[in-house]
DNA sequence: GCCGTGTTGAGAATGGTTATCATTACTGAT
DNA sequence: ATCAGTAATGATAACCATTCTCAACACGGC
């Protein structure tokens, strides 16, 4: 018995979500979708999406205003984020030393199964540059 | 000129706040606040918990439910947190290692005006024993 | 091609948060 | 103490992201 079917809805999901640049919510991606001239329902784009996230294939994170945000991932290693809150655009980064800090003050605290949230929110270059402008 | 009115419901909800253990979410609080007595409005607390995290009385961050959960701050440094996910006790950590990373991480990418999340979840001590016991 | 059932999607429902706005009540001035 | 000006409050509606409902649909094994 088939667990899962293929439907063009998942596949343009994964495929619209892989085309933006940064971190993006459900709301803006099924607006993108249709955008491009797809049918595909809201529901749907809610669903694929947290589909994708539990099966590894996207990040999903909780932006400062609430909202969960999805990007495509580059590596399946695990990493953090530095995101524009203006444009969304999102660079992948390493954070050795924090994560050998984050466990460290877990152990200490007697903290067990620990997972930490690391992720930096600022203004890209361009972005910072287009205010200065205004 | 006064910028600022003292009221009984902002000092009801910042002792309501001290006296919570861990983080609570604004409905939390307002239910808790009933409970003892206070007749204050909703939107009051909202506005209470908004204004307490601005003067950075409390600290606010959203749950991995995407819900805003406050809790009152032993120091108005800036600091972290170390939260149970089962019981929801909280310790405040210091990061110095974290925000020197941070600044350094966001100027290398050319980001400005960068804040970061650094929030670390799980078990503590007595609820590991607990799940041990189980 | 058929059938069984996983999937879809329009719209309703949910739930947290914010906006309205008439009323209340601080506060500085008189 | 009284008053006036206005910030604060709170019942309620509005908002908005997300989830639910369920009838229609369409994969895919046969
Ligand atoms: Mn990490
Ligand atoms: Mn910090
Ligand atoms: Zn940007
Ligand atoms: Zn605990």
């Amino acid at each position: 018995m088939a667990v899962r079917r293929n439907t063009w809805q998942r596949e343009a999901v994964r495929e619209a979500l892989e085309r933006s640049e940064g971190f993006i919510s459900a709301q803006a991606l099924h607006t993108e979708l249709h955008r491009t001239g797809s049918p595909i329902g809201l529901a749907t784009v809610y669903r694929a999406l947290a589909d994708l996230s539990t099966e590894g294939e996207a990040d999903s994170l909780q932006s400062p205003e609430g909202e969960a945000i999805y990007r495509s991932c580059a590596t399946m290693d695990h990493h953090h984020h530095l995101i524009c809150r203006q444009c969304g655009t999102t660079a992948e980064i390493e954070a050795t030393e924090v994560e050998a800090w984050a466990s460290r003050v877990a152990a200490e605290h007697g903290f067990t199964e620990a997972r930490h949230v690391v992720d930096i929110f600022g203004l890209c270059a361009d972005c910072t540059a287009a205010a200065a402008r205004a």
